[in-house]
DNA sequence: TAGATTGTTAATCGATTAACAATC
DNA sequence: TAGATTGTTAATCGATTAACAATC
């Protein structure tokens, strides 16, 4: 395997190979070649080919690639060959879809707990969860060495939040609230603000 | 106006900055320079002020840019200067977040109904709106001429629907499926899928 | 074998950064 | 005025594509 520095945004595509790979599986195809994933994906398959040989010799010539092997090695490459504990900021309505979200565990997360500072929703129940206070996240977090968290919280809390969750450990926050986050260098965010992907779209409109 | 054609990846970081933006005018700041706005998103402040003089020039040298006066030039090149009405497909807990979430309206977006398939569903209260038949979706996008839609069915359902909305007449798709959607080139699609998120993230774990 | 497809190199293309004259 | 900051150019850096030998 290559070990030189891989760019950021080959790793990016990386889980949208995955993703498409893991539906072909399901489809029950068993090889695939790059131009086949490329047309599903987007991609050029020259593109495809360049992304993946960073890793490694996956594929065959004449043939492509095995489904089964790919998704096993970008499962490994990605660090989702195991299960990750995830817990949950804020219990609102997306705190709830995340709750109640059969999908993830199949990409590698389990969410653990999820938490809210509003004591009329503590102790409530949430897909199979109960919601615990936000004042006891930290410890929590610390004790049970949880390193990835869902911000869920409104803009005005997200800041403080996030500067809790990583005083907690954590070191990759996916945020759902619509504003930018100081966090440092260690530490991953991922921003899921539908406003933004519409607006990307209204320019071409 | 430079008219040549902006690359995408300069759009995509539009609603960034518009974002971020619209939090500095709601802390009460009047103006701001590239090096500031560039801190708060992220991004060099060379890189700001070559995206933003893509399209006029907008600041001044030795004070910057007027916030108020570069929200309004950034809506209007994004075309939120204006409403945009959305379908929601798929009444389940994310069409529920999204019908009960009050902050599409300050960045441009306005739901006007929801649909789904199921009929134990249709008929529903969800956050102010009556879920509607899924069967009459496309006549009722037709007759109103909503362009925008977002995309809250499962990934079983996802192409199908996807199918029917641009038949409908529908050009730019929001999907929370996690699933590649086929369209055609007139047509854009933004992705939410929060595990690819995560997979990016573990990477670095 | 003949056809297909990879992995990789070199060429091209595009994006980012550095630097600075212009000017508020 | 002096200091600050833009808009823009040129240089650098990085990403994508095209092409093809290797080989299944």
């Amino acid at each position: 395997m290559n070990t030189r520095k891989i760019p950021d945004i080959i790793i990016g595509r990386l889980p949208v190979y995955l993703r498409a790979l893991q539906r072909m599986a399901d489809m029950g195809l068993k090889t695939t070649s790059s131009q086949e994933l490329g047309e599903r994906v987007g991609i050029s398959a020259a593109q495809i080919r360049k992304d993946i040989s960073q890793f490694g010799e996956f594929g065959k010539q004449g043939t492509g690639y095995s489904i089964e092997y790919l998704i096993d090695k970008l499962r490994e490459i990605l660090k989702v060959d195991r299960i990750w504990d995830v817990v949950v900021v804020g219990a609102g309505d997306v705190g709830r879809a995340i709750a109640n979200y059969q999908g993830f565990r199949d990409r590698g997360f389990h969410v653990v707990a999820i938490f809210d500072s509003d004591k009329a929703k503590v102790g409530q129940s949430m897909g199979g969860f109960t919601v615990e206070d936000a004042g006891e996240m930290v410890e929590r977090i610390k004790a049970t060495g949880v390193r990835i968290a869902m911000l869920t919280v409104p803009v005005s809390a997200a800041q403080a939040v996030a500067d809790q969750l990583i005083l907690a450990g954590v070191k990759a926050i996916l945020n759902y609230a619509p504003v930018n986050l100081n966090v440092p260098n260690h530490v991953k965010v991922q921003h899921i603000d539908p406003s933004t992907h519409l607006q990307r779209m209204t320019y071409y409109l």
